[in-house]
DNA sequence: ACGAACAGTTGAATCGTTTCATTGTTACGA
DNA sequence: TCGTAACAATGAAACGATTCAACTGTTCGT
């Protein structure tokens, strides 16, 4: 099992010194074309691959950005992380995905883990109350920007959506193609986003005298929590049900949907009218076509990484809070009863 | 901007050496109760984090395991991705992911940096001809596991399932159902994966003398580049139209079926039957409940890392090929004529 | 012919941890 | 009282890359 080689076999075989390779490597313009060659020679014939970790530990720092999301697994977050992989990529950083799962502790542990790998900044999607954890890591030069929450001091910069403004526009469209028993669903409530977008909810109802809102509390956001809460509806007097209900995000919304289509009686929108949040790639196919609140994920991703940037290049900036406003995607699932309202790529 | 705390540091605060210190972290049982009081005390105080670059450095190696995969945003490896990270958790390494999107020069990129992270060990579901290249970081110590492709010479373990079996299945069911004229879809077909499915789809159709199967190339597996094939397929005159497809994936299968179904001239099952190939969560909630071929993505994942820690606990093993057998799952979209196929969940 | 200016090159010091041979301390039986 | 375990603690030497002040030639102007 032969050691791989390090700079300082490169130096041997090329006959120079080590510091001549690492110039080389990281300044070929100090050096002549000459003993350039000849050291690339000897990289190639050793087959010499950089140690990353020493570089770090003499550069104090890495490379690298470190990434929390709340669920991998939720295409909202996939295509977050895309896209911000996509924009450390350009300047040269590399990401550290942890996925916390909605879990303090799984959460709590990737801040350790990166922080032992000392990662030059980190974004995350935050479960707990992580302040102050994040403030030490500020104080120690390694800045952090919030995703998908809105920062509440100006302590730290953040890019969010507006999800009162999305609930407000899923709730009013709602009420729009004429439906007055309203339904939410989404849990548990300690998780911000569902607040927010039940709280933007509440405040379309109000504008209706006649309309009220019910809370339907799930375990979770996946597809089989919506179809817990679907199951428990098809249970109901007909007379008892809403007669549009939204979700607080597209995977809850196709397992509800799910389990009101399997009983044959009820249609969709006709009985009840169904609306989701994210608007993922599997609405558009979903039994119903799914109208949704769609959330730049690209730009989200993007801009994230761009405030981080902005942290570690200037010593001192104030923080910004970027908000992006979330749009609404119309399709089969509300189509109005009023008109035929074409579905929408 | 205070530096970040380091060994030393709590070795004075705590008047020990360093040598203790570093002891206490890793082998509390040499260590006395009290001296260990006072070092723990003053790694508190200062809020001491180890530096892993450091760590690797000495030891030669990270705790890391890198994991390339073809598509993340695919459930098929966001779920296998899940697995692999929990059953490298379990063993104290870590998984440093990437995406090679089928594209042969990022794949690149990535062995590349994760060689130079040192990485203990590399699962790779790879795109190009990297055996060369896996064999150079073999005879550095950095086995490697084949993940979703059989290893074709005996010098890699590998986990895969039998696509060609999957591939069979599901035309035969297709076939079992009465259909005659059946299509393919999926592509490009240098991808190892489409091409076994097809072969074996192939395999089935020989069976029936009057059947045929058309290839349809598809410009990769997303739902985007089925809902281009099924546009072309709607202009065709209806006698010209297959009558069982068979997609490669089921992202292909729900595009194909979006297409389909918004002309609403065409019904599945009845005139086009439809089934698709991974079983992701989305496809029970489609317009039409999809067929599919259900692999098991969370034993693969886990065994991954099982066989590549047996590879790095033993210094010379035998390797080994796990192949893993996939199994058919019928739901609405391929309901047989002659009986009334319950959809299953 | 001398020194200045400059481009190339050198190699020791550094980063923070782990390892391990060595030293110091205590306890106990002979 | 001495010898010897057994146990704690020490601190110097790695690991591999980068940095930078110092050094060596070479060229050029006077």
């Amino acid at each position: 099992m032969n050691r791989t080689a390090s700079i300082k076999d490169v130096a041997n075989q090329a006959g120079v010194a080590v510091g001549t390779v690492s110039n080389v490597l990281n300044y070929p313009d100090r050096v002549s074309q000459r003993t350039k060659e000849r050291v690339l020679k000897a990289i190639d014939d050793l087959g010499f691959v950089r140690n990353d970790a020493a570089r770090q530990l003499r550069a104090g720092h890495s490379r690298t950005i470190g990434l929390i999301v709340l669920d991998v697994g939720n295409p909202f977050f996939t295509s977050l992380v895309r896209a911000a992989e996509d924009a450390a990529a350009l300047q040269g950083s590399a990401v550290l995905l942890g996925d916390s799962g909605h879990n303090e502790s799984r959460e709590s542990n990737y801040i350790d883990l990166f922080q032992e790998q000392r990662v030059q900044g980190l974004l995350i999607s935050p479960v707990g109350d992580v302040t102050a954890r994040l403030n030490v890591l500020r104080e120690r030069g390694v800045p952090t920007v919030l995703v998908d929450r809105l920062a509440d001091d100006a302590m730290f910069s953040s890019v969010s959506v507006d999800d009162d403004e999305g609930g407000y526009l899923a709730a009013r469209h709602l009420l729009d193609i004429g439906r007055r028993r309203l339904a939410f669903v989404g849990g548990p409530l300690s998780i911000h986003q569902v607040a927010d977008r039940l709280r933007g909810a509440q405040r379309a109802v109000k504008e209706e005298a006649d309309a009220t809102l019910e809370v339907l509390d799930s375990e979770g956001q996946s597809v089989l929590a919506g179809r817990c809460i679907g199951n428990r509806l098809v249970e109901r007097p007909a007379k008892n049900l809403p007669d549009g209900i939204f979700c607080a995000n597209d995977l809850l919304a196709l397992g509800v949907m799910q389990s009101l289509t399997m009983m044959h009686t009820l249609r969709i929108p006709e009985d009840i009218a169904l609306i989701g949040y994210d608007d993922i790639d599997f609405s558009v196919s979903a039994v119903v076509p799914l109208s949704s609140i769609r959330q730049p994920t690209e730009a989200i991703g993007r801009t994230a990484i761009e405030l981080l940037t902005e942290e570690l290049e200037s010593q001192q900036v104030r923080h910004r809070a970027v908000v992006f406003t979330p749009e609404l995607v119309v399709r089969q699932s509300t189509a109005g009863s009023e008109a035929g309202v074409k579905a929408s790529l």
